[in-house]
DNA sequence: TAATTAAAGTCAAAGAAAGTCAAAGAAAGT
DNA sequence: ACTTTCTTTGACTTTCTTTGACTTTAATTA
């Protein structure tokens, strides 16, 4: 049942949802020690879970009073065109356009529905015929989409 | 007797129906050790049995804490439904694809966010990269699109 | 100031699950 | 009978997760 990466994302997102301000701060072995997993675990669960494409960044320090620093960041049109411009390269797995998405729903710039489409569009069912392209056609048509989200 | 291919397309139907909103969560091995096939038959039902033409659309995840989803579309709009099965083969140009996106704003199926959205993902600018799959693509992308859009 | 303690970070190996592909076998068409 | 299409199987690959040993940094204490 190797689903902890899940709860623990699901955990902090609820502790987010609760601050006023988008950033919670955590201890990361304490975190560790109540869901009884390896700090380690708590990296990577911010590693894969809580990064630019889904919308986070974070802060830490650490030696004594250290701690980990997770903020939520304003999703508006100069950060969708950074993305566009800076993060995405000439290809894109899968997964990291699925966070993409996600995190543009979660802030409420697109619509489930136009969620759904895009993630459609992404997918491997609709790209495996060009299965050497894949990757690339992914980034190209996110870009492209994310153009006209920002743009309209 | 009853090819098991036949035997397993039943039983995810059966689960199906079940389910209240269509959406039906596998894990792979385990169904394959039940029914005692290689985990890989799995994926070919899959394939033959759930795909875009039968209404169905699949999402997975590798992995530990990996699964399956299988979801059932109801088309119940007619004028999709007669797209998607008569109108739309293998291959589309890219014209013919953009008078059936716009035909779908004419009849307010979609947004005109959504027709740009959709037109984006079909554009000559994206699939260019696999320019010898590019009707190809359209159409799986098309297809694929106007099955999710369906659904409500 | 040096030593100690208290954090967090890194990385690689092992484990867990699904995906791919091609070869072989079975059914159906001609 | 021969050919084509559909099905089954298994070896190999890819992706995602968990764990733990080791490293680095910061604060506290002697």
């Amino acid at each position: 049942m190797s689903r902890i990466s899940n709860i623990i994302e699901e955990f902090i997102k609820n502790l987010l949802q609760q601050t006023n301000n988008g950033i919670l701060e955590i201890k990361r072995n304490e975190l560790a020690e109540y869901f009884n997993c390896a700090p380690s675990q708590i990296n990577y669960v911010l590693q894969t879970r809580f990064n630019t494409d889904s919308g986070y960044y974070i802060e830490s320090r650490r030696g004594g009073g250290g701690y980990i620093k997770i903020i939520r960041v304003n999703i508006n049109n100069k950060y969708i065109e950074n993305i566009i411009n800076n993060y995405i390269q000439d290809v894109i797995t899968k997964s990291r356009a699925l966070s993409i998405i996600d995190s543009l729903i979660e802030k409420d710039i697109i619509s489930s529905r136009e969620a759904i489409l895009m993630k459609t569009a992404l997918s491997d069912r609709a790209l495996n015929i060009a299965s050497q392209y894949k990757n690339q056609l992914r980034a190209r048509i996110l870009k492209d989409m994310l153009l006209v989200i920002s743009k309209n």
